[in-house]
DNA sequence: CTGGTTACTGACTCGCTGGTCAGTAAGTAT
DNA sequence: ATACTTACTGACCAGCGAGTCAGTAACCAG
């Protein structure tokens, strides 16, 4: 009858606790996020947090790492490994990643840094060297690949892998902002992509 | 010898007021930010400010209005009126402008509402109408006006005037994160430019 | 069963900051 | 001068939330 009042799960309390804490940071930001609230949602003490993290603010870093880390990394194996070409690969999986990005975590990422960053310059360090660098460097990449191989000509876009993103991250923009207006952001997307294709190949 | 403590300025305060505003919201944001410290740039003390705004939030709204009602208007003016040809108008004027914005108020305000936008549906409304549906829709207008003059053909683009603008908020974007990572904008936004005009002559 | 370890709880503290208001003095009318 | 209005000050308050810690009980070894 005495059920025990809890139960002692060291090893995954940690994981438990980040990923409480993004749901909460998702929601309001992480200034308006108290971190009670987050023990809440966690099911745990705010004490036991404690345990766990030192303060709120290395909570913080924990939670935009977790989400981070493994992201990128398909992308860039994917880059390293298609057997597509390069025209293929371009229009397939890269234009899907790009899609699904504004309703993922990453949006929210990408705002908490935006509001935050600006206090955290080491954890913005981190997200450009593990995100942004390796991101661009792969996109540049496979332009390169696109033109040793023919497909590509030479063009100015070869220095500007950033023009892929732009569509991406005004969508994410949108997204956060103006959540209730509608914006076709695949079709941006498609657009971009479409314009860069015949920029690349022309 | 005896020089007054203050002198009474009522029409000047608000506008010194929310100068100051914007200021400290700027350098550490809305929740960050001491209204305490706003009145001591403005040069007068808390309860004053309070004479004049009745919350921090209405402060807020006050700052993001001030900033953003004047800046718009050049622009649309300058559509309405000009005497060049779409693809100058284009690469002069418009182009400009977005080179500008992001070193401008501008950029403030856009990090200040994605960081507080969530919480104050009002004011993006606000901003919707008066900045972001009034610039698409002088773009899409001045396209249509290249198309009917025969300078430009039908495309999807003349449905998505974003893609003007995506390359500056990734600039914008990139500035406030990334404050000491560089990026050629210009050159960013010169090529988006380029691509989508061979999109509309050709 | 028993004693020891430690994951975990939750009530508490304390600094911080948004907001108030009684009082003060700058300007003004007479 | 004098009385009056009101822009302005700054000490104060209330409550909120980050961080603490003494105590509790889950689990385990012997």
């Amino acid at each position: 009858m005495n059920k025990p009042r809890y139960q002692r799960r060291k090893e995954d309390r940690p994981q438990e606790i980040t990923a409480a804490a993004f749901e909460a940071f998702a929601e309001n930001g992480y200034a308006k996020t108290r971190v009670e609230e987050v023990a809440r949602r966690a099911g745990v003490s705010k004490g036991l947090l404690y345990l766990y993290f030192k303060t709120k603010e290395e909570l913080f870093k924990a939670v935009i790492k977790s989400v981070v880390i493994r992201r990128v990394d398909a992308l860039i194996d994917n880059v390293a490994t298609t057997e597509l070409s390069s025209e293929e690969f371009i229009r397939g999986p890269l234009l899907s990643f790009m899609k699904q990005v504004p309703g993922s975590p990453v949006a929210v990422v990408i705002r908490l840094l935006i509001s935050e960053g600006p206090r955290h310059p080491d954890l913005v360090e981190f997200y450009y060297e593990n995100v942004v660098a390796r991101g661009l460097g792969a996109i540049t990449r496979f332009v390169e690949r696109g033109i040793e191989r023919g497909e590509f000509r030479h063009s100015a876009i070869s220095e500007l892998p950033h023009l892929f993103l732009a569509p991406m991250m005004l969508s994410v923009i949108w997204r956060i902002i103006f959540t209730n207006r509608k914006l076709d952001t695949d079709k941006l997307m498609e657009t971009q992509i479409d314009m860069l294709l015949t920029q690349l190949k022309t």
